[in-house]
DNA sequence: GTTCTAGAAC
DNA sequence: GTTCTAGAAC
């Protein structure tokens, strides 16, 4: 069908055809490693109505590094399907270059995209990226980029350019990305330099884009107004109530036209945020008592929040919240320009309802995931995979009466369009006998997860406050906080080990179907193998309370159940011992396991097993991530929950004897040590009876059992 | 949770 | 060349 050749020497002919499609774009990035080139070339890809092709040399080798021929070939190939393509590698000196170049033709332009930020920031993105790996990458990366960048050779338009693009920092970053995913199959882009480095250079395109309403900005997705299109009750609700008291319901006109009014222009940089009222939805707070606490909350940190704002957002003007948080808050006199209520999509608060908010809550559930209803289903939704690998990256639970600030990559289409910087998850206490740890109509204890929710929220939102400017200004002195370097997270890595992630749960909740592998049941407690044993006797003592997935979600109410499983546990314990004298046994938590449904280790101290093979499994049984089960009860007795380790430090330690605390290079090093080594057991763990030997040898204490 | 494997470490 | 690990994939 087409005739043009492929070989990246000869220029490609155009034939009549393709002209209707538009010139197809070859985009070299020029950067130095970790400078963000993938990272721009995700971004424009993930959003762009354009056919775009990354082409990366560390990966076209079957996802191994490659050679530059490789990279022309492919090149050649995919533009040759119309498709425009990224060259993403170093492309540092001209003589890298010059053979892209060559790709150029009447159908085909070439632009460079100089990612030309500072040493400094990419050198610490590598060390960022290897730090876990402990070793001495960070040193050896500094060096590298050091050199590489000495030799640079910034492109210039006589290299055979139609269009350089330079960016110095982050924010020049978002800008061309933002320009290069708004070029759509027919268009093009202004030929020249861009950017500081010419002085002559125009105003870049990105930059202004963001600027603009939203409404006035070319991209892809957005659409002629067509209000029948809108769900919400927005439409419905055309004008919200406003009312002649202290507080007031903010006064926004919502017209057919979803232009977006401002409130003034100097609310935009306001600090905003955007909340629901937190468990009087699906978990079903009662919201007297639910408005009382916001409203004391609010009044709490009324003055700590120096100019910014909090706003509490629900769907409908009908919203009995709203209307009693209103009233209660003009009783109190609490300062409506610093605290009100809105109705709207919290989505779409710029969009719709002309809200500026750069922050905004979301009433998560514990395992931080899509789904469900509400406000957690609308917002991952509009915020995208972006959002949902944040926040994995930075937690993968959260328990009731905390909160999870979690910076949105650039990339989040909330980010772009409606401001929102950084999203606050909170979980609330839960009164709904259908949700997991329903607090049973217990509203001492509700109203102090729901007090301590807020608390969190409203320090979250500080913390983001103050560390930050909240929207981009033309001037280009937009301080990059330390949030800014969270950007890089690329993110379309779905975590989908779910069948075996539920495999104790399933257990669990009936052991009948299990009988094989099930070796005691109660009403309360289920007594297993562990299918992978980490040592000469590993089992696991589940619990079969539903909602009860892992240490984090122990309360005082569970306290008894805790007794339960140890004293099910020393059972087993005795058995073996019966059977081998020379055991010993710790038994204990993960503080992050990952397998659902609460489970007790109960584990012989050999730790002698072919399964055990990684780091991972030596330190989750070595270190202070394993809870001794004495410990946590007695945490939990008194202070209504356990303490958690969760820090990947634990996991990734130095290989240490649990026995002479030596350490060790490697696993089989170590296995070969501990196939030896008769010390005693560190005097810590030989305390409380957190060992259970064979019977009570001098020098460790009896054991702790409970009444 | 395990398995697989590239590439680092030796 | 062989051993070992970390990370991706499942």
């Amino acid at each position: 069908m087409e005739e043009m050749e492929i070989d990246g020497a000869s220029k490609p002919k155009a034939c009549e055809q393709e002209k209707e499609k538009g010139k197809r774009i070859v985009a070299l990035l020029v950067g130095a490693p970790a400078s963000g080139k993938s990272t721009f070339c995700e971004n424009v890809m993930r959003a762009s109505s354009r056919p775009w092709v990354r082409i990366c040399q560390d990966t076209i080798n079957n996802g191994k590094s490659g050679s530059k021929p490789q990279c022309l070939k492919s090149a050649a190939a995919s533009l040759k399907e119309g498709k425009s393509v990224f060259i993403d590698r170093c492309n540092l000196v001209k003589d890298q270059r010059v053979d892209f170049v060559k790709l150029g033709g009447a159908e085909v332009e070439v632009h460079a995209v100089v990612l030309d930020l500072p040493a400094k920031l990419c050198i610490s993105r590598i060390a960022k990226r290897t730090r876990h790996e402990g070793n001495l990458q960070g040193g050896k990366a500094a060096a590298v980029v050091n050199r590489m960048l000495q030799n640079k050779e910034l492109p210039k338009l006589s290299e055979g350019f139609s269009r350089i693009t330079f960016c110095r920092n982050e924010t020049d970053v978002e800008a061309a990305v933002n320009t290069y995913t708004a070029v759509g199959p027919l268009d093009t882009l202004p030929r020249g330099c861009f950017g500081q480095k010419d002085p002559n250079a125009k105003t870049q395109l990105g930059i202004m884009k963001f600027l603009k309403r939203p409404h006035e900005t070319d991209t892809q997705d957005s659409v002629p107004s067509q209000p029948t299109e809108e769900k919400g009750p927005l439409c419905k609700t055309h004008e919200t109530v406003s009312s002649s008291s202290g507080m007031a319901n903010q006064k926004i006109k919502v017209s057919e036209d979803p232009v977006p009014v401002s409130i003034s222009q100097d609310d935009s940089d306001v600090p905003t945020l955007a909340f629901p009222s937190i468990s009087t939805a699906d978990f079903q707070f009662n919201l007297e008592k639910a408005s009382d606490i916001i409203v004391q909350k609010v009044e709490e940190f009324m003055d700590k929040l120096g100019n910014a704002r909090l706003v509490l957002v629900d769907l409908t003007e009908r919203s009995k919240i709203l209307s009693l948080v209103r009233a209660k808050a003009a009783e109190k006199n609490i300062d409506s320009k610093k605290f009100f209520t809105f109705v709207g999509d919290i989505c779409q608060l710029y969009t719709k309802g002309g809200l500026r908010c750069n922050v905004i809550a979301n009433a998560a559930n514990w395992r931080l995931k899509p789904g469900g209803g509400g406000v957690n289903a609308a917002i991952f939704n509009a915020a995208g995979a972006a959002l949902e690998t944040a926040t994995m990256d930075r937690a993968k639970t959260l328990h009731p009466g905390n909160a999870l600030v979690v910076p949105l990559p650039s990339t989040s289409p909330l980010y772009h369009k409606e401001g929102v910087t950084h999203v606050i998850h909170v979980l609330g206490p839960n009164m709904n006998p259908n949700r997991p740890n329903c607090l049973d109509n217990d509203y001492i204890k509700g109203c102090k997860v729901l007090e301590d929710a807020y608390s969190s929220l409203f320090k979250g939102f500080l913390s983001v406050a103050n560390t930050q400017v909240s929207f981009p200004r033309s001037s280009g002195s937009i301080s990059s906080g330390p949030s800014k370097l969270e950007n890089e997270i690329s993110g379309t890595k779905t975590k989908s080990w779910a069948p075996c992630l539920q495999a104790l749960y399933n257990i669990a909740m009936q052991p009948e179907k299990h009988n094989k592998q099930v070796l005691e049941a109660t009403d309360d407690i289920v007594v297993i193998n562990d299918m992978y044993p980490k040592a000469k006797r590993h089992l696991l003592v589940l619990t079969r309370t539903k909602g009860l997935d892992c240490l984090a979600d122990v309360r005082k109410e569970h306290l008894h159940l805790l007794k339960t499983m140890h004293e099910v546990g020393l059972r087993w314990t005795d058995k073996f011992l019966g059977e081998d004298a020379s055991l010993v046994f710790r038994l204990g938590y993960h503080s992050i396991p990952s397998m659902r449904q609460l489970h007790l280790h109960v584990i012989s101290q050999d730790l002698d097993s072919k399964h055990l093979k990684h780091k991972k499994h030596w330190n989750s049984f070595t270190t202070a991530f394993f809870r001794d089960s004495v410990d946590v009860i007695e945490e939990v007795d008194s202070h209504g929950k356990a303490t958690i380790l969760d820090d990947n430090k634990l996991l990734s330690m130095e290989l240490r004897c649990h026995r002479c605390r030596s350490a060790h290079p490697n696993i089989p090093r170590l296995k070969s040590h501990i196939s030896n080594c008769q010390d005693p057991f560190p005097a810590e763990l030989q305390k409380k009876g957190r060992l259970v030997p064979a019977q009570t040898n001098s020098g460790i204490e009896p054991l702790t059992t409970f009444p």
